[in-house]
DNA sequence: CAGTGTAGGTGTACGGCGTACACTTGTCAA
DNA sequence: TTGACAAGTGTACGCCGTACACCTACACTG
């Protein structure tokens, strides 16, 4: 007989249920009165029904923005890098215009998902069919900082702080599925040649940035 | 005889005292968990005794992030605008990496607090003495966005969504004190001449951010 | 078809949070 | 001496995240 696809009770609730409407939510509502209890609720369930779908609120947190990112249009493949950077750039400010919480999320978050790091590694990987080298995109994608999403620096953040050997495992298991973010990582460090090395100079990407800005500024003044 | 100096009971509390107190804690624990209680204990009291010197969490917030801006070095009177500007902007940024948590609270805040509002004016003072245009001045100052503090843009934020008569108010109290924020604010607008107008367009400020910054790197890829 | 393992939803409870509100206490002017 | 007022206290309330034990309905096995 035709297997009895199930007619669950109401509607099954799942993870992607859940982080849809804990994103519909929070747009509504605002973050900060985004709680286990009000999504629940909004669901027609008992708060606890939600952690047989997410660990816990961080977790929570962390699908929320892979939602959002999730919604940044893909490169369109026949562009030259300028306007490919662009509007990537300018869709992924439509996407966190749509989601006003979202930047401050993910600048919150201590680890890049690898929903955002593959959003990262797309947009490293258009620099470098540019004709970016490795160094110069590395800078570009530090000045480019908190436009190409919320955040700014520390991608891997304070690369000294964290356990080397974690480090080591993520860089084995990540570095396949984001060879740019990888490259990057590699190449990043300024002196030396350790895996990630001490981690890139921050405070040189800084004034590097900050050096091209105040250049622009000025050649703009002259013409103004 | 002489007027006996309170000799008070243990260390008076005051609202110095305890926007301090949360600095520091909040170094050393992280924002996260920062509580008025944890605060209180921190600081030999309980926890109520805190909100006879800020009125709410909120304010206390508001406060440290005072305490952290306070502690930019004023500008060099004797520096070209480049230099002072570069001077300026790498003191802040040491100040929040002292304070890692500032940045994301100073985003979160909706209104920015008078010590902020006048941190901008004399920032945009800086560009103003150097030649630059009010025009050029506002967009230079989106451009520089979240590098002059922590947060983007937004500063007034958008003015359509407040009541205009709270704005005039602000406007006429804080125009004489941040004049440069005044002539910013109402010459922003890009059509019409209100008095804050429908606030900037922050489309046309973050493209033209955006492709100052793309040119910038064309060129530099060019030259690598 | 009985039996059972399991995934998904429930209910209760705990400790922490911000803070309203009524109170005591310490200080000083009149 | 009094009594007003500012500073600190104590209690209590309604939120929060979530640990843990429980139930229940179905899928699959024998």
């Amino acid at each position: 007989m035709a297997q009895q696809i199930k007619a669950p009770r109401r509607v099954q609730l799942s993870r992607e249920r859940v982080l849809r409407a804990a994103v519909v939510l929070a747009d509504k509502t605002g973050i900060e009165s985004l709680s286990m209890r009000n999504l629940a609720e909004e669901l027609g369930v008992v708060p606890m029904a939600l952690y047989k779908h997410v660990a816990n609120k961080d977790e929570l947190l962390d699908g929320m923005i892979d939602v959002v990112v999730g919604e940044i249009d893909p490169p369109d493949p026949g562009l030259d890098w300028k306007t490919a950077v662009r509007q990537r750039i300018l869709s992924a400010r439509r996407a966190l215009l749509r989601h006003p919480w979202a930047s401050r999320v993910i600048e919150s978050r201590k680890n890049p998902t690898p929903v955002v790091l593959a959003y990262m590694d797309s947009m490293i990987g258009l620099f470098r069919a540019g004709g970016f080298s490795i160094n110069l995109t590395h800078h570009v994608m530090h000045t480019i900082g908190s436009r190409v999403l919320g955040f700014t620096q520390e991608l891997f953040n304070d690369s000294a702080s964290v356990d080397p050997e974690v480090q080591a495992v993520m860089l084995r298991e990540l570095g396949p599925r984001f060879p740019n973010v990888l490259a990057i990582a590699t190449a990043a460090s300024h002196e030396g040649e350790s895996v990630v090395g001490p981690g890139c100079d921050d405070q040189y990407e800084f004034e590097f940035a900050l050096d091209l800005l105040l250049d622009g500024f000025e050649k703009l003044r002259a013409s103004d």
